[in-house]
DNA sequence: CATATTAAAAGTGTATCCCATTTGTATAAA
DNA sequence: TTTATACAAATGGGATACACTTTTAATATG
């Protein structure tokens, strides 16, 4: 018997209401009213209060001066904003990992990252499954990082600035070569993981904080490149959606 | 006619349960149940319930696994920590701004600040007044640099960062003498102001982020000086209450 | 035809009620 | 004395009721 996930509806609505939003079935500027939104989803008021309380704060909607709920809208330059706060605090996190040293436990899961990521790339071309699997690895090397540099405030930071929807580390990942990430793009990108690990042994703290800074550049570069094709990314990334020149 | 601000229970609810939290009414880790909490303050479990989602999202209080809501235990690690966060994002607003060019208005409303704190400096031994002054103008001082930096990402994980409540600017200037925060430290900090405001003229980006982290070295000490001696500090930053070794 | 007035509709804030679940306690059994 | 068991109280999640406010729409008025 398959284990069966408590719900409770509070969860349920929030996850539906998220998925109304990215999926553009309301335009950015839309107005979300609890009765409607109650009745739509089929839940009450308390739930769904409950659910925008969170929306807002994780910057999906933002509620005007008269405390009215409004679909957010983002411009291109925001999303090159986050993308660089995420740098920025990455960098943080690989220079204080370098300065207090690795440990065996932190150097051992990078190293699984690794070795998972060269297995993967080695492939040409690449099939649907290493994409995600690559996104997945990814995911786990800078998470483990950032696990591992001990300062929560740091963490917490992450965290709020990866609510975007777009601000990931491996938000354009699903893109699945339908845009971009070539297979040589990624490769360069993965051969700044293996130099960051190696900063990161030596204690070359300085040197950490700036890999990682500029690793998040190709970041930068696919999100450019997913927004001069709208049709393409908005199936695979459905946040960018809320994007608007 | 004084205008009279609206008030719906739900801001009062909030204020309070804050200032009970904050004021040491409820040792950390002590247990905050709805109905309690709607009894003592005279308003219905909705509103309790409204602003204890918020008090979680500012970090003062954190929810267990089944639910439950607890206050919130801090060490002074974690002080520390979220010190050098904010460190490290005014850095980075003040490289910003300076790579982006200091505007008109900007330079208008440091220069503004400076000058405010120079004079109020000047005054020897300082008054009480002096002290919540110089507060207020060390708080526009650094909130101009932020807003003008233009990253909203940015000021979103500093907004964060700023709500526990011992990591803002001039968390520790309320102590007003009692503890640190002589006039000598104070005139420390105050002329790096000056010279980050010189490296903004001057765009020298890296420069002014450098100066930007290294002043918050003194918020560092006053904070560690503030830890030593619990009881007069208690007193002025109610916040560090939650803060136990 | 534009504008002011007003009535209906929709919406929010708050209290209260209900129910399932957890938590605590006292009693019974080993 | 210790461990089960059952029962009661407390609690949280959710739905609903209601009063008061804001929108919206319709009608009247210049």
């Amino acid at each position: 018997m398959g284990y069966h996930l408590r719900m409770n509806v509070q969860e349920t609505v929030l996850m539906q209401l998220r998925d109304l939003i990215l999926g553009g079935t309301f335009a950015p500027g839309h107005r979300l009213a609890e009765q409607p939104l109650a009745e739509r989803l089929g839940a009450s008021r308390t739930p769904i209060r409950s659910a925008l309380v969170t929306l807002e704060q994780e910057g999906l909607i933002e509620s005007s001066e008269t405390g009215k709920y409004l679909v957010r809208q983002f411009t291109p330059q925001e999303v090159t904003d986050a993308i660089a706060v995420r740098g920025h605090l990455e960098g943080m996190a690989a220079r204080l990992v370098a300065e207090h040293g690795l440990t065996r436990q932190l150097e051992a899961e990078l190293q699984r990252c690794l070795h998972a990521g060269d297995k993967l790339l080695s492939d040409n071309p690449l099939t649907l499954n290493s994409y995600t699997a690559y996104g997945l690895m990814n995911d786990q090397f800078h998470a483990a990082i950032l696990n591992a540099c001990g300062n929560r405030a740091l963490q917490r930071a992450m965290a709020m600035n990866d609510k975007l929807p777009f601000a990931q580390a491996s938000a354009m990942l699903p893109m699945q070569g339908r845009v971009s990430l070539d297979r040589d793009w990624m490769q360069y990108a993965h051969k700044q993981h293996h130099m960051l690990l190696d900063a990161l042994k030596q204690g070359a703290s300085a040197r950490a904080q700036s890999l990682a800074v500029e690793h998040t550049e190709v970041a930068q570069m696919n999100m450019r490149l997913a927004l001069e094709r709208r049709v393409d990314s908005e199936a695979c990334m459905p946040g960018i959606r809320l994007v608007v020149a």
